[in-house]
DNA sequence: CACAAGTGTTACGGTTTTGTTACCGTTATA
DNA sequence: TATAACGGTAACAAAACCGTAACACTTGTG
């Protein structure tokens, strides 16, 4: 399931949005500001940023520049009203990916979000290799040798996550933010016993594992081959 | 051939698009209001449906609406005057998959209506086997054995579903929109019941599946062979 | 009307998964 | 070397999840 974030400070074009994009199975997070926009983006990461220029606290072109400055790549679609021709350029200029000028169709714009994010899954596969392991995420099946392998739901979720950001260093915030959501009660603690699980399942020797590797202080990294 | 249902109440613009898609070799079935599209709809449905908003007794938006909630996935193209998009379709889950805005080009219109039936006609295979099963979604029969079975149309339709995306691991929710429609409230554990039922009647042994697997926390996947 | 078939919900029970805790070895630091 | 912080892991109790039978409701039919 694919996450948005919109920013959008007028309530009918908001509600509008949501419950267009709510209803084609999306998870939609929303923020009235720039501000607030802001924040949410960078800890939550959603998969495409809709954003309008005009927005209180922050406007549009602040969010977008501010969000590449943390090198946050999302795609972002950004709203324009218009006769704001020149502020396109700016916009494109600053790091938006598209712009859409109001009034639009929403068919329109459900086409280009969908153009964004399916150019992103070619680019994110879903299928990985590593070691004798391969693990399909359409079918959620892992094998090893050939040889398929039951990984428990969050076993799954955290391999993907881990196979999604190869050769990072990832905190245990980011882990569990992504693994177990933007709300839990989880300790931290409880990230390394799944990753014991998980070595226990993939790595060729757990105890000295290889693809699984420990970062002191900080949290783990997935180094690939 | 294919049939087209086209709901429209001016007679310049019915006549015009009658006259087009017949010289083109299609079946067009007519309705010049929104009561009289919805039933013909239902009876004979269509392979894809051009739907004007302004209409008599029943709009657009509200003809739309009532086919996707009886489950009715045909295509829908709306034809929109100008100015009528943004707000209010925007406000509405209405479910049309295409807009075509006043005045359009009648070739643009076919274009889009081919690109539709097209994209249908390639993904539709109308027999499925798999096991000692065999299902032919045309006349609805579904025989095992070479003896046939009595599916419920809610199991024939989740089976479609399941053979329709082999391998793939389908979520509740995918499911549920696929199966029971869009506008259900309809809990997910009913599902899970219908696994069950439909487990009894293609499984070779119901308690150790072999085609229909569990994907714990997701929902189900179908395996072929 | 009685009856049958189809559907959706609920509740029970077995199984799996999950999160925490505690204990222990390892590593960084003074 | 002593100490403290950190991560690995086994064990356990609680929670979540799914299969399924039972029941109620609706609809269609003779």
């Amino acid at each position: 399931m694919h996450t948005l974030l919109i920013i959008e400070d007028d309530p009918a074009m908001l509600r509008g949005l949501q419950d267009n994009f709510g209803f084609k199975g999306y998870r939609v997070l929303i923020a009235v500001d720039g501000e607030q926009g802001l924040n949410l983006a960078l800890d939550t990461r959603p998969d495409l940023i809709i954003l309008d220029i005009m927005l209180p606290k922050i406007n549009g072109y602040e969010v977008c520049r501010l969000l590449r400055k943390e090198k946050i790549e999302t795609p972002i679609i950004m709203l324009t009203a218009k006769g704001q021709e020149a502020d396109v350029v700016l916009g494109l200029n600053i790091g938006a990916d598209d712009y859409v000028t109001k009034p639009f169709s929403i068919r329109e714009l459900i086409a280009r979000v969908e153009a964004f994010l399916r150019r992103r899954d070619d680019e994110q596969p879903t299928e990985y290799h590593f070691g004798d392991c391969h693990l399909d995420v359409a079918s959620r099946v892992f094998t090893r040798n050939g040889q398929t392998v039951n990984l428990t739901p969050r076993e799954f979720e955290m391999l993907c996550y881990f196979l999604e950001r190869p050769g990072r260093a990832l905190t245990r915030d980011e882990i569990l933010n992504h693994v177990w959501g933007y709300s839990t009660f989880v300790t931290s603690r409880s990230i390394d016993r799944f990753v014991t699980t998980l070595r226990n399942k993939i790595e060729p020797d757990p105890h000295a594992p290889r693809f699984i590797l420990t970062v002191r202080e900080i949290g783990y990294r997935f180094q690939p081959e």
